[in-house]
DNA sequence: CTGTTAGCGCGTTCAA
DNA sequence: TTGAACGCGCTAACAG
C-alpha cells in the first residue's frame, strides 16, 4: 500500500528478458555476462554489461536461488524460549560483531528469524532452513532434550551450528562448553574440601545444558562412594526473579555446607541476598563455587572458587569453522568442544548484573 | 560439501508435487490446503493436512516469492561506511530489541545487509530491495548528499524508511532530527551570550547531516549581521582518533571564544584532552556546547549547554510507522522529524566513552 | 560463440 | 470440488 506519489511511477522492474531484448541477445547470453561466465564475445560482453549498468539491473534472488539451488542468507535462530536461554545483550552484540566480521568479507546477508515462541516453546526455529531460505544456520542457545526438529536439520544436509550439545544426536553439529566436566569438577573440588552435603542451583530444565550438570555432579558424588540427594538440586528459570528465594529455600538445611551456583544467570546480587535471609555466611557455615562465562571473573566475591565456561571461544571457533563448511574449505559437521576451567577465587572482580537478550520483553 | 555421515541420508526435500503424488491429487489442492484457502472438500482437506504434517513439509520461499511477488524479509542497511555512521554498539542493539517488538508478532525474517564497504563507500547498500529479497527496508544512518541510489529506492514502492533526510529527495521515507534547527539553536544560544568568534566541530562531511549544520550555523550569524568565517569549521571522521588535536588546531585561534561540539561523537575525554593542549579553559576563555543522542546528559561537565539530539525517539517512531506502512494500517513515504533540544549543562551526568558500532573493525 | 529449450517449486487461471 | 496448464525469472544442458 503506497500513496500515489510513489505509486504512479514505480520503476519497472528489469528482468533478464528485457536486458536480452534490449541487447538483442538471447536471455543465456546476458546470464553468462552478468555471471562473469566464458563463452561471450567481448563486444557483445561489453555491450550487455553497459546495459545492465544502465538500467540497474539486480537479479530476483529467489529466482536465482530456485534454478541454481543456492540459498540467500545465512540465519541465525534461538532454538530456545527467552526464559531458558541466557542469551545476554552483550553476548548477542558479541556474536553479531564476529559474523560481521567473518562474513562481510563474502557479501552475506545475515538474516534472524523472529519467528515468536509461545509459552510452550513450540515455534519452529529451523523454517528457515526449510522455506530454504538459509544456506548455512547458526542456532544460538540450547536444545530441549526431546528436541526432534535438529534430527531434520542435520540431515537436510546444510551447514549449521549449535551452541550446545545433544545426547541424542551425538553427530550434532556443535560448538560447546562440556558442562558434564564442569559439574564434576565444581562437585570434586568441594568433596576434597570435606562437604558431603552439595546443594546445586542449576538452570535449563529440560535442556541439554541442565542434564549434563546433573551427570557430572552424580559421577562426582557416585566417585566417593556419596548418594545423589535429589532434594539440594533445585532449577531457577531466567526469567522469574527468584534466585534469591530458591537460594534462601535450599539453605534452610542445615546440613548443606557447599553450594555449586550453576544458573549461569552471574547473579551475584541476588545469591548474596539469598544467602543473607538464609543467616548464612560464606566462608564460615557455606562454601560456594559459582560458574561465569567470564573469564578471571568471580560472581560473588565471597564464593570459594569459579568454574569459567568459555562459551564464547568456543563459538568463536565454531563460526570460523562453519564458514570453512560452507564456502568448501573443510567438511562438516562441527565438533568443537572447550572445558571449563575451574580456579580459585582471589580478588577477582566480580560481574555487573547481566542485563537479558532484550529487555523490552520484561 | 558434506561429510559421509550426512551427505548419504540427505533428507529429501519434498515439494508440493510430492505431496500431490502421495495424496493423489493435484498440486493446486495442496496449494490451496496450506494456504487455507476455499474450495477442497474436507477429509480430503484433512488427508493433505496430515501428509504435510508427518513430513514436515515447507514451501520454498523463493517460489512462492517468484510467484506471488511478495519477498521474504524485513531488510536492515547501513548506506555509509562506518568511519561516517555514528552507529553506536548500543544503538545498534536498541534498534534490533525495537525491529524484535515490532516485527516478532508477525513472525518476520530481520535480515542485515553485511556487504562490505570499499574506502570509497562504493557497494550498493540497496541490493537486498533490488534482488527482491527485502520485502522492506530500514536505512541506517545518513546518506551521502549525491547519493542517487535512494531515489531508485524511493521509486521501487516497497516500504523503506531512512534515518536521515536528503535535500534531493525531499519526500523521502525518512524518521530524523532537524539538524538545521539544532545548530540554529545552538549557534544562537552562543551569540545571545555574546560571543561573535564561534568554532564548530563537526562530522559528516559530504553527508546529509553535515551540510545541515551548516545550514543552521549560517542562518542564525546572518541574523545576526555576522559572516561566516570557513576557518572556523572543522570536520572529524569517526575512525580516526583525532577529536583531540583538532580540537587543539582549532582553538589556537584565540580570537575563538566558543565551540559548538557537533561532531556527535559524544567523546568528551578527547575534547577535554584537546581543551588541555590549547590551553584553554571552559568557562573563562572558552564556552561549550555539546552535541549528544542521549537526553538530560552532558559530554563534557564543563560545558555551558547541550543540544539534545532525540535520533532514538525518531526512529521508534519511524519504525512503527513502517511497520503500518508494510501492513496496509498507513501509507507511505513516512515524514516524522523531531526537533533537538537545547539545555543549559547543570550537574548532568558524563555519557560514557562509547564504542564503535564493530569493535574488531579498528 | 550464441540461441533454443527445459525446468527449478509454486500459485493462479481456466476448464471440467 | 478438483485438475491441467501456464508462467513468475533465472540458469544449465544441449544444439547449432
Amino acid at each position: 500500500m503506497t500513496d500515489d506519489s510513489t505509486n504512479q511511477e514505480n520503476a519497472r522492474k528489469w528482468t533478464i528478458y528485457d536486458i536480452a531484448r534490449e541487447a538483442g541477445v538471447s536471455t543465456n547470453t546476458v546470464s553468462k555476462v552478468f555471471n562473469r561466465k566464458s563463452g561471450v564475445g567481448p563486444e557483445t560482453r561489453k555491450r550487455i554489461e553497459e546495459i545492465i549498468q544502465r538500467v540497474g539491473f539486480a537479479p530476483h534472488i529467489g529466482a536465482r536461488g530456485l534454478r541454481a539451488k543456492q540459498n540467500a542468507c545465512i540465519g541465525v535462530s534461538v532454538p530456545a524460549p527467552f526464559d531458558v536461554a541466557p542469551v545476554s545483550q552483550s553476548f548477542l552484540l558479541w556474536m553479531f560483531a564476529l559474523l560481521y566480521r567473518v562474513f562481510s568479507v563474502h557479501g552475506e546477508y545475515i538474516c534472524f528469524d523472529l519467528s515468536p515462541f509461545t509459552a510452550r516453546g513450540e515455534v519452529d526455529y529451523a523454517r528457515g532452513i526449510f522455506e530454504q531460505l538459509f544456506k548455512a544456520c547458526v542456532l544460538v542457545g540450547p536444545l530441549a532434550l526431546d528436541d526432534k526438529r535438529i534430527h531434520q536439520v542435520h540431515k537436510s544436509g546444510i551447514p549449521y551450528m549449535v551452541l550446545g550439545r545433544l545426547d541424542a544426536l551425538p553427530e550434532c553439529s556443535s560448538a560447546a562448553v562440556d558442562y558434564v566436566t564442569g559439574a564434576y569438577l565444581s562437585t570434586q573440588y568441594l568433596l576434597r574440601r570435606g562437604h558431603t552435603r552439595i546443594a546445586m542451583l542449576k538452570a535449563f530444565q529440560g535442556y541439554q545444558p541442565g542434564i549434563e550438570r546433573l551427570r557430572g555432579y552424580g559421577r562426582a558424588l557416585e566417585e566417593a562412594g556419596l548418594p545423589v540427594d535429589k532434594s539440594l538440586i533445585h532449577n531457577v528459570k531466567f526469567g522469574a526473579k527468584n534466585v534469591t528465594s530458591v537460594v534462601e529455600d535450599m539453605l534452610q538445611d542445615r546440613s548443606v555446607t557447599a553450594l555449586i551456583e550453576s544458573s549461569a544467570t552471574e547473579d551475584g546480587a541476588s545469591v548474596r541476598e539469598g544467602l543473607r535471609r538464609a543467616g548464612r555466611q560464606p566462608g564460615r557455615d557455606i562454601e560456594i563455587v559459582s560458574w561465569t562465562y567470564k573469564e578471571n571473573a568471580s560472581v560473588l566475591r565471597e564464593e570459594a572458587a569459579h568454574l569459567w565456561l568459555p562459551v564464547r571461544e568456543a563459538a568463536e571457533e565454531g563460526i570460523g569453522r562453519l564458514a570453512d563448511w560452507i564456502y568448501g574449505r573443510q567438511n562438516g559437521p562441527i565438533q568443537v568442544l572447550y572445558q571449563p576451567v575451574l580456579r580459585e577465587t582471589a580478588g577477582e572482580e566480580e560481574i555487573e548484573k547481566p542485563r537479558r537478550l532484550f529487555e523490552t520483553l520484561e
